[in-house]
DNA sequence: CCCCTATGTAAAGTCTGCTTTACTTATTCT
DNA sequence: AGAATAAGTAAAGCAGACTTTACATAGGGG
């Protein structure tokens, strides 16, 4: 699953650490996050899409296959 | 997380244990959604929205608070 | 250079998502 | 009614999502 929080989060001049923050979760999850090394529970992903206004399917595309 | 998934699948006549083979999960794990005992995964999800041919958001909806 | 704050990252622990096995309760067919 | 198949559910176990603690690296301002 690939996704852009990390490019959406610089759009915004955002820091990890304040992403984290508005999102409700520990710096290190962001980190991880942005780089791939799991997916975001449904719930987290829903929080993190309406933050920067967007689907869920604009925030996140699944690996082909 | 409210979802739709025991509605569509009704809709198209299928049964728990023929959806959980085209999800490729356990009938177990479609009994549980279907109950709204956890949320599935991010990509679970992704597949469950793309078999009924719905995005996420019309699939799952977040709790209200 | 030193200090401070931001950032990356790792390890251990908890909780949730999902599987396998297995038992129970319908439902359907003869 | 009895047999066969479908469906609900529970327990144990594994993997993944997330936290806390902690340490390391990097940059900027005095």
């Amino acid at each position: 699953m690939n996704n852009r929080i990390q490019e959406l989060r610089k759009n915004r001049n955002w820091s990890p650490a304040s992403l984290a923050e508005k999102l409700d979760v520990s710096r290190q999850t962001v980190n991880a996050l942005e780089r791939g090394r799991y997916d975001p529970s449904l719930p987290l992903a829903f929080s993190i899409a309406r933050l920067f206004d967007l689907t869920i399917e604009e925030v996140f595309q699944p690996d082909q296959d």
